[in-house]
Parts: structure tokens; C-alpha cells; sequence
DNA sequence: AATTTATGAGAAAACGTTTTCTAATAGCCA
DNA sequence: TGGCTATTAGAAAACGTTTTCTCATAAATT
């Protein structure tokens, strides 16, 4: 029943190659041309882009596998890829791993499945390891996480140097005991993780990392755990986005006012965060930025499959706001 | 070069058929099942999706067009969408509208193009009038915002409920001059609005609604006018999030203090609201529920393509926080 | 003016699957 | 034991396009 090229071409007359080639945008009679795009609009054809894609060899579509979604950060990337994906007339298919490592591998097999023309990947610690697997000639660019891959195109923050600012940066403040929570599932927060403790100890200061899940109430009973030891630390610092608004909440929920008794600072920035209390001190990444380099950097290697690859670090910009006013301390000096 | 069924077919002795059988799932003997897997897995075959596609003429795909992904509203919806999707094999395509009613027309007709099994649609002011134009037999429902459309299926809020019942919250808390800024691009705010407005009515107030555009500003540039005008509101609702942040924002810009200054209420809670001041009051939307029913009225849907559209409407809840404390009014009461 | 070259249209093949159709074998019942 | 049915596998058609190939006609070159 679906109105199809043939139906199309018969009703005006010419051959299925020919609807093809107008539809195609390529050269034909002006006349044949009227007749089919006449045709087109009274059947009202629509392409079938399975059969396109099948017959064309190229799909037109890029993979795009994040952790979640509903992670500011990689909603207001993807946002960006879409954009410019759109714009060249490529459709985007958004995956969601939830920092599993399974689902990740599902959804790169389901990538190389629908032939997608590349894919854009921000993989899981684990995952990480196993991307040197994928086949070369299965174009990726790898965001907001590489480990110590080289082997594929990469756009990423400089985590170790952003996380020893954010340090540093709290040092100056007048603090002392500054501890840090990482995310356990990603290379980001190793990364983070590893700026700190290098920071920490070029400072003197003894740095104290906790590993947090990606599970639910895991960053809030962490903050719970440090707040209550015998020696509080002055400081806190929260490895992205999400961790930081539970960390946030954790500290308002044991009745503690930020930076008053500990002050705070994190990575990413969203719309809300100078607006709670008197703003929150964050490293501010550069979003758009990291979109819009990983499509060109994709659409560059379908280009040149054989180029070396690259590794592009971008720098974040630290917005020092209330949540790390210089401390004030109520006793004895560290 | 790319291995094809054929390949595996020869490799394991067997013909093309029975290699489709065997990834089907459908009964074959035992012996052939193995060298089938056995082959499959030393190719490493992938299926060709669009080519599955094509001949077996069902997409397993659905389309999620909303206005903008950026909203969390519509990101906590489309993650319960696609983890029930992806958890019955299909998979979803996702488009932002940005409220353009031509993106929303070009992104329906791609999905036509797409085979989609079905759509699940937000659409723009515009764009819901047109929607009774989409074919029956391209399966719809509506979410978040349906008009007068009664010819698909729709889950929502009840938006004139709810924008009651914050204008009624307001005057009990003492609120009289209550004005209320609406987006101007969505039937969700028409709607909103004339319960706004309506309630105030039946309370004896004086309504001040304004049409707020999606452009970036817009709302900054409303409350800088109203809350410059000589008879300044006491109390201030924005009809959706994204609103309420910018809200907020312009509040704090002008450096006033809610809720001393001028109280503020919304739709759409967020993790952070409860963070800001002494927490943003909110009217919460059943945001899973929205995602699971709309997934379940399309799969109903499928199954019955004759049954009577179905219109689904959704209760939320009023949070109730600090920044709608009970007023406290420095000079003559109205 | 004759030959080559360029252009444009139709016929048919091809893309990689699934599904229908046909045939063969095994199992069953009378 | 003979015929009938059920089951399973292979051959071939089909899905809806694009692209290659072939041919005819027009334009260009000598």
C-alpha cells in the first residue's frame, strides 16, 4: 500500500532511475523534473531510508554512547554533536550506558549493526581498556574520557591540571584538610583524582580520596562518613556535576552552611549553581567547545581513515564563587 | 568485504536461510545451530540492520521529538522512554524542535522516512494544530502539551489544575498581587495560564499575565519589567523550569531576596531547588510515570490500531518551600 | 561533414536480509 | 507396510532504493 519510487515514476511517466536522480538533486530534463516532483507531492512519497541506506552503503548516522543523559554535562554535549550533526544532514542515535560496561559493548555492536558512519564515545573505565579492540576501520572519537588509549581520535579536559587548580585554588583560601570525591567508574575521576593527590602533596598537604559508586546514596553516605571523623576536613571537592549536587545535599542535610563549615568546590558548571547559597566554586568545561570538536574531528577521519590520531586537551576555566571564600577559622591554626 | 549471511551460510556448510532461522531464534537442528554459531562467531558477522529493515518491514524504532533535551523536564522523560525502549528491543531516535514548528514538521516527516514504528511527540503551539493532518495510520501520542487534538493519544498534566492550585497556595500564604509569566510558544503555557488565571478571578485578584518567548532573555527582560513598575507584585509564578531559573536569576540580578522581596513558584522540580535560599516551591510532574505511560499507550497502540484515542491526564504535586514563606508586609496590607 | 565526446534516460543488477515456496525426510496412524 | 501429516532445509523471490551499464541523442572538435 505504501506509495513507493516505482508508483512515483509510473505516474510520471519516466523510469525509477530517474525519480532517483531528481530526488538526488542531480542533473535531469526541466521538464521530467516538473513531471516527478508533481508526481512526488500528489502520492506523497516518502523515501525509504532503509532501502537508501542499504543499497547507498552509507547510513548517514553517527552513534552517540554516553553514561546518562541526565548529566547536565553530556546533555549539553550531545545537544551540540545534534546540532551539527543535523546540520549536515546526519541523523544522531543516543545511547545511554549508565557506566556499565555490558551495555556499553551492546551498544557498540549495535553501532557497527545499523553501519553508522562513526560513533562518539564516552566509555567506562572499564570499557576504556577494550576500545583498542574495535576495529580500525570503524571511525570513533572518544569525549570526556581516553585512559591511556592512543590509538583513536580523543577530545578531552586536562582533568589532572583542573583538579590540582581547584586545589591549589583552596590552598590559597587558607585550606588545609581538603578532601576529594571521585567518581569510581570513570577515567575522568581517576584523572581527577590523581591532579589532586599530586597537588595535595606538592603543597605538603596530606590528601584524602574517596572512591564513590555511580550508585544512588553512595556520594551522600561518603560526605556522611568524612564529615562525622574526628577531623572534619575544611574542604570538599566533587569530581563532576552530579556528584557535587549530592554532595550538596548531604552537607545541607547534616545541618552544615557552606563554606562556613566546609567550604566546596567541584567540576561543571550548570545554570543553578551561583544561585545556591553564595554560588559554587566550580571548574566550568568548555561544552560546546567539546562538541562541536569531536564532530569535526569525526567528520575529519571519515576523510582521512589513515591519519595519525589525535588527542586535543581543552582547558576548563575556574569560577571562584562564594562556596570558597577564605576560611575563617574558629580555633587554633593547622 | 564487510562479511555478509552468505559468508556465514557457506562457512558453516549451510544455506542463507538457515543461518537467519538460527539468529531468529527458530527451531533448527542442534548440529547446524552450532557450526552456524561457531561461523558466525569466527567472521564476527553483524547483521545488517538496514537490510533486516527492509525486508522484514518493521523498524523496531520510535521517534522522541521534544522541544529541547536540554530541559530536564524532557530529559528525565526521554531517559524512561528509551530504557523502556531499548528494554523491548526497539530503539529510539531523538529530535529537538527548539519550539520551530517547521523543524517539528521536518522532523515528523523524517520519521515517516524512517519507517518508524511510531512517534511520541511534544508539540510546539503551532505544530499541535496541525498534528490531526498526520495519517492515521502513523502511530502518535502526544505528550506534555495536545491542544484541542483529540485524535491521538496524549499523556499530560493537568496544567489549569495546577497553575490553580499554586495561585490559590500563594493566597493563602497571604499573596494578592500575584503576577505570572507564561511561555508563549507551547499550549502547555496557554493552558497553565488560563488556570492562572482563572483562579485568580474566583479569588477577587487582578491577573497580570506575560507571554514569555523562548528566546534567550525573554524572561529576563519580563521580570526586569515587572518588577519595575510601580505596583511591583509580591509574588511571581513561571510556567516551567527553564523559566523559573531564568527567573531567579534576573531576581538575584536586580538584587532583590525572595521571599522578602517578592515570592516565587513554578512547575518542574529539579535535584538543586531544594538547595536554593530556603528551596524553590514547585509543582512536581510525575516525570517516569509520563515517560512509561506514553511508551505503553504506543505499544497499545500498535496492537490496536482502531481503538479510540485515549487522553491520559496526570496529577502533580505541590512542593511546598521557602520561597512562598507567608508574607510579611512592611507597610498598609491591600 | 564526419568522428569523437558529452549528456541524459531507461533497463537491469545490486545492496543484505527475511520470507515464501518447494522438496525431502521422518514420524504417525490405519 | 503404505499413505498422510508434520517438520525442517534449501532455492528463490522480495523488500525499495541507488548505481552501473547500455544506448541514443546532442554537442563539440577536426
Amino acid at each position: 500500500m505504501t506509495v513507493g519510487i516505482k508508483d512515483v515514476a509510473r505516474l510520471a511517466g519516466v523510469s525509477p532511475a530517474t525519480v532517483s536522480r531528481v530526488l538526488a538533486g542531480r542533473a535531469v530534463d526541466s521538464d521530467m523534473q516538473e513531471r516527478v516532483l508533481a508526481a512526488v507531492k500528489s502520492t506523497g512519497y516518502r523515501p525509504n531510508l532503509s532501502a537508501r541506506r542499504l543499497r547507498s552503503q552509507h547510513s548517514n548516522t553517527i552513534g552517540l554512547i554516553v553514561a546518562d543523559i541526565r548529566n547536565p554535562f553530556f546533555t549539553a554535549v550531545s545537544r551540540t554533536i545534534e546540532d551539527v550533526a543535523y546540520a549536515r544532514g546526519m541523523r544522531v542515535i543516543l545511547c545511554n550506558t549508565d557506566e556499565d560496561p555490558a551495555k556499553e559493548e551492546m551498544y557498540l555492536r549495535l553501532m557497527q549493526e545499523e553501519r553508522v558512519t562513526g560513533a562518539i564515545l564516552a566509555p567506562t573505565r572499564r570499557g576504556v581498556e577494550k576500545v583498542d579492540a574495535i576495529p580500525k576501520d570503524f571511525p570513533i572519537v572518544l569525549i570526556d574520557r581516553a585512559g591511556t588509549s592512543r590509538q583513536h581520535d580523543s577530545v578531552l579536559l586536562d582533568n589532572h591540571a583542573m583538579a590540582a587548580l581547584l586545589v591549589r585554588h583552596l590552598h590559597e583560601q587558607g585550606y588545609r584538610r581538603i578532601a576529594g570525591l571521585f567518581g569510581a567508574a570513570s577515567t575522568t575521576g581517576a584523572e581527577r583524582r590523581a591532579g589532586y593527590e599530586q597537588a595535595m602533596a606538592q603543597l605538603g598537604l596530606d590528601p584524602e580520596a574517596v572512591l564513590v559508586d555511580h550508585a544512588p546514596g553512595a556520594a551522600e553516605a561518603a560526605v556522611a562518613r568524612l564529615l562525622q571523623a574526628t577531623s572534619r576536613p575544611e574542604a570538599l571537592i566533587a569530581s563532576n556535576g552530579v556528584m557535587l549536587t549530592r554532595v550538596l545535599h548531604a552537607v545541607r542535610d547534616m545541618g552544615l552552611v557552606i563554606p562556613g563549615d566546609v567550604a566546596l568546590a567541584g567540576f561543571d558548571n550548570e545554570p543553578w549553581m551561583e544561585l545556591v547559597g553564595d554560588g559554587l566554586t566550580v571548574i566550568e568545561q568548555p561544552v560546546a567547545e567539546i562538541g562541536r570538536t569531536a564532530m569535526t574531528m569525526l567528520l575529519d577521519r571519515l576523510d582521512h581513515p589513515d591519519a595519525a590520531a589525535r588527542r586535543i586537551v581543552l582547558d576548563g576555566r575556574c569560577l571562584v564563587r562564594g562556596s570558597s571564600t577564605p576560611i575563617r577559622r574558629t580555633s587554633a591554626a593547622a
